[in-house]
RNA sequence: GGGGUCUUAGCUCAGCUGGGAGAGCAUCUGCCUUACAAGCAGAGGGUCAUAGGUUCGAGCCCUAUAGGCCCCACCA
């Protein structure tokens, strides 16, 4: 303890090593760790967990830092908090590197095989899955990580397993042929969701078909033209369509046409899907390749032709062009239909071409059987919940675009011929054909009896076990004791862009699985951009480490940064300025401690009586009091950038730059024993409050300072000290009554203003450089305020009302006042005439100091202020003789307004009484 | 095409249910001052996109317009 005391504190804080430090201190406590304890509320959390393949960027950075202080924050006021952490297998995207990684040592996936693919995934996720983990530790993610779970651990599995069987039984998940997006390059069906839609300059081809005569020959004469972006899929034309109110086509219902190079007589059908006015009125129809089309052919009852193979060729359905890639064949079928006559024109067209958000390759759209989930049913509840308010999204517009998602919901296309994932639980006998869903493989075929079944190749998209992911991670589908006191989970916090892949999926999920939902608040953030308001990715290499702003910086101050200057939701632009206005207030804060600590060293600080506090204690205890009720207050309403604000202006401005400056005259310039003691039990109190409020935010500089106070602290006695050995489980400090101080806080306010007033006019008249002011009070008893400037000594008595505020220069009689201490009676006439007056609000400010008289500037001062205070003036009374403000407003609101009207009054006489006096001298 | 969102100081953005235009950075001025120059004390700078409307009163509510961004759907 004696060693503590005497090291010096460095003059700067220095994030470095500390923050290992401590993050290992606190995982050797188990701070973070939760156990199922009925007699304390818990509060839950489930991180969204982050890929296996990923490497933390800033999104990750800005999810985790709000995570972590609601679970601070919720820990500190003595909720049992979890935050339980894990990995995401991420299906697609780890397959896809895996893929990459063979590829460079010359591997293919398929000759490897499955199993050997697989144990290279896992190998893989031993390697990667634990690099993101660490990197949360960084961030000083307080995370209960004896809970950490995998997507694809045996529960995950387990519990997998038993949806699909479940959901299949109820009908809700089927096999169907359908129109689905395929990636011929990942080789796999994508989502809806995962296809983006890009802007690509392509053709419009004209091409026409030639009508079929009566006598079954095509005719030379009469065509029937459209026009198509994707030429080559016409191999695949099961028909042509017209809008059946179209008058210019009417004539050719019950037609048909030769569909060129195939030789085929296909139909000429009707269906209001063909928009009349696009291009020439007619479409061609290829059921296996297009969505719409494929609708239509739904509905005339067309046959489907798939002309594709999986790797985008052309199958052998497509004649002549069979082997070759869809652009080549679109090239030949272009070449040869112009060589007939048959090609109309070529346009330019720019469209929009949905790619694969993966690889970015052009997907295709195919018929193909796969497993999807039916949704019609299942998002009910998930809609009731949110619009009931069962369900919060913060903040509320969110629910706009979560109706946006649901209002349009499509059955979920859940298998992906992938081999990194979950397996579908079917099997298909060899025999008979007969498809069993079941958890565990089954011994025979059910119809047949056949022992031969073969597991289904595919696997489930990745979203299929996130969507689990908050109830099979607390040991769902067992009955545990986790499931039952931590379920529901309490927030959900996550980017919005997320909101259809996992939030929905998760809430309809809840509903179905538990008959209860996953949490009941969704806290959004948005994306995390770079200077110039990109989105930051890899291939414009604008991505900002925040492992290296962490290094630079400090994770405090990377964490404060993310958390402070954007709205809820909203994206915001990442400046390496504002990382080091956050690292420049982590020094504020370490260096206003070593102030505290160096003025406490050696001292005993007790408790002193209310009697004994001055009138800046109790300012700024107030100040700290009305700070806790607000900073709780936006916290418990999730505004989290908004709280933490308060606490830093609270410390940098208030504790700092002012109160901090108004005890130093107390504490070096005075021998009162009691008044030293009442100001360093203030400095620590307020402190130590302070950095509790700021300890979500900013973990490890508060805990840092906390426990050098404690150890520093010899007045602490021995059991206090053990009872918060960690500010980690210290208790969230509240509002006390006994600590709220009206009149302290206004006097104060109003010396500041005084202070502030005298700098300027001294500022601006240039008469001495303006230098730090010291100031304090006296006592308590009288209202004096002395404050010394360039060791000159000015002294102020201090009154507000219909009293005036004045500033005296201390002459040779300073000596005797500073001795004493006393107030000094002015008389008001005795200094009118050579004083300089401010204006302040709720009082009149003179400063007696004939040589700062400009009575010009001072009357254009005084004429300013009184243009403001009419126009105030002028407004008060407007809302006072307002009938309908007087009738709705609240009580509160009036008095208000009524006591500004005093005020202005007043204020008004004090500048029209000094203009005169101005105008006499 | 549908929906959302934004337009406030030179830059990036706060501004909650209408009632005194704010912060950070940048700029300028003055300070080595006994916790901190990663600091301190100040200053300048805004018709709150435009036009209407509601109101005693609008950055905030309504309508329209212009421009930016995002999401969804997607037209062959």
């Amino acid at each position: 303890m004696e060693e503590n005391r005497s090291k010096e504190l460095a003059k700067t804080y220095d994030p470095k090593g500390l923050e290992d430090r401590l993050y290992k201190k606190w995982l050797d406590k188990k701070y973070f760790h939760a156990e199922v304890d009925y007699n304390r509320k818990p509060f839950t959390i489930v991180i969204p967990p982050p890929n296996i393949t990923g490497k933390l960027h800033m999104g990750h950075a800005l999810d985790e830092t709000m995570q972590d202080i609601l679970t601070r924050f919720k820990r500190m006021q003595g909720y049992n908090a979890l935050w339980l952490p894990g990995t995401d297998h991420a299906a697609i995207s780890t397959e896809v590197k895996i893929i990459e990684k063979l590829k460079e040592e010359g591997i293919d996936k398929y000759q490897l095989g499955r199993e050997k693919f697989l144990e290279r995934a896992w190998d893989w996720k031993k390697e990667y899955g634990g690099r993101i983990v660490e990197q949360l530790k960084k961030l000083g993610s307080s995370c209960d990580w004896d809970r950490e779970r995998f997507t694809m651990d045996d529960g995950c599995n387990k519990a997998v397993t038993e949806v699909f069987v479940k959901m299949h039984e109820k009908g809700y998940i089927y096999k169907g042929a359908r129109i689905i997006n395929w990636c011929p390059v990942c080789n796999t069906s994508i989502s809806d969701a995962e296809v983006v839609y890009q802007e690509q300059a392509g053709h419009l081809w004209h091409i026409r078909y030639p009508v079929m005569e009566e006598d079954g020959t095509p005719s030379t004469t009469r065509f029937l033209t459209f026009a198509t972006t994707r030429p080559e899929t016409m191999l695949g034309d099961t028909a042509v369509a017209i809008h059946p109110e179209d008058e210019r086509y009417s004539h050719l219902i019950g037609k048909s046409v030769m569909l060129p190079l195939m030789n085929r007589v296909i139909p000429v059908v009707t269906d209001t899907y063909v928009d009349r006015e696009f291009g020439t009125g007619v479409v061609k129809i290829t059921p296996a390749h297009d969505p719409n089309d494929f609708e239509v052919g739904k509905r005339h009852d067309l046959p489907v032709i798939n002309i594709m193979n999986d790797d985008a060729t052309i199958n052998e359905n497509g004649g002549k062009y069979a082997g070759m890639d869809r652009y080549e064949a679109r090239k030949a079928i272009v070449q040869e239909l112009d060589a007939l006559g048959l090609l109309v024109k070529i346009e330019d067209y720019s469209h929009n071409v949905g790619t694969h958000d993966r690889c970015g390759t052009t997907i295709e759209p195919l018929v193909k059987e796969q497993w999807f989930v039916k949704m019609e049913e299942l998002i009910k509840p998930a809609v009731a919940a949110v619009k009931n308010g069962d369900i919060r999204l913060v903040p509320e517009r969110m629910e706009k675009s979560y109706f946006n998602w649901t209002d349009n919901i499509r059955d979920w296309c859940i298998s992906r011929q992938l081999w990194w994932g979950h397996r579908i639980p079917a099997y298909t006998c060899d025999e008979c054909g007969e498809v069993t869903v079941a958890g565990e493989t089954p011994e025979k075929c059910p119809k047949c009896g056949c022992t031969h079944l073969t597991q289904d190749p595919d696997v489930l998209d990745t979203w299929f076990s996130s969507a689990l992911w908050p109830f099979e991670t607390l040991g769902w589908p067992e009955d545990t004791e986790e499931l039952k006191y931590f379920y529901p989970t309490d927030v959900l916090v996550t980017g919005y862009d997320i909101i259809f892949f996992w939030v929905i999926r998760m809430i309809f999920s809840g509903f179905e699985h538990m008959g209860q939902k996953p949490f009941h608040t969704v806290l959004f953030h948005g994306l995390i951009r770079d200077g110039q308001g990109r989105k930051m990715s890899k291939s414009l290499g604008n991505g900002i480490d925040p492992l290296e702003i962490i290094d630079k910086y400090g994770a405090d101050a990377l964490r404060l940064t993310l958390i402070t200057g954007n709205a809820p939701g909203n994206d915001m632009r990442f400046y390496y300025e504002r990382v080091e206005n956050s690292r420049n207030f982590a020094n504020k804060v370490w260096n206003a401690s070593r102030f505290i600590m160096m003025n406490m060293d050696g001292k005993t600080v007790t408790e002193p009586a209310a009697s004994q506090l001055q009138p800046v204690d109790k300012w700024i205890l107030s100040k700290l009091n009305t700070l806790i009720k607000d900073v709780t207050g936006n916290m418990e309403s999730y505004e989290l950038g908004i709280a933490v604000q308060k606490v830093v202006d609270y410390l940098w401005d208030e504790f700092c730059d002012w109160y901090i400056e108004m005890v130093k005259p107390r504490l070096y310039n005075t021998d009162d024993a009691a008044s030293q003691n009442a100001a360093l039990w203030t400095l620590k109190t307020v402190l130590v409050d302070a950095l509790k409020l700021l300890h979500p935010y900013m973990p490890f500089i508060t805990e840092e300072i906390f426990c050098t106070l404690q150890e520093r602290d010899c007045s602490q006695a021995e059991e206090a000290r053990s009872m918060e050995e960690s500010i980690v489980i210290s208790r969230w400090p509240e509002y006390r009554e006994e600590r709220s101080f009206p009149k302290e806080e206004k006097d104060i306010g109003i010396i500041k203003e005084a202070v502030r007033a005298i700098r300027n006019v001294r500022s601006e008249r240039n008469v001495a450089p303006s230098r730090r002011t010291h100031l304090f009070l006296v006592s308590e008893s009288d209202e004096c305020l002395r404050t010394f400037t360039e060791g000159k000594l000015f002294f102020a008595s201090l009154a507000y009302a219909n009293e005036v505020t004045m500033v005296r220069k201390a002459g040779d009689d300073a000596k005797t006042i500073t001795e004493d201490g006393s107030a000094v009676d002015a008389n008001m006439d005795d200094i009118t005439k050579d004083a300089v007056s401010v204006v302040i609000p709720g009082a009149m400010l003179y400063i007696p100091f004939a040589e700062l008289v400009d009575v010009a500037q001072e009357t254009e001062r005084l004429q300013k202020e009184k243009k403001r205070l009419e126009g105030e003036l002028a407004r008060v009374n407007g809302m006072l003789s307002n009938e309908r403000f007087l009738s709705k407003a609240p009580e509160e609101k009036i008095a208000q307004e009524k006591e500004k009207l005093a005020k202005y009054t007043q204020m008004m006489e004090q500048v029209e009484l000094r203009l005169g006096q101005l105008q006499n001298a």
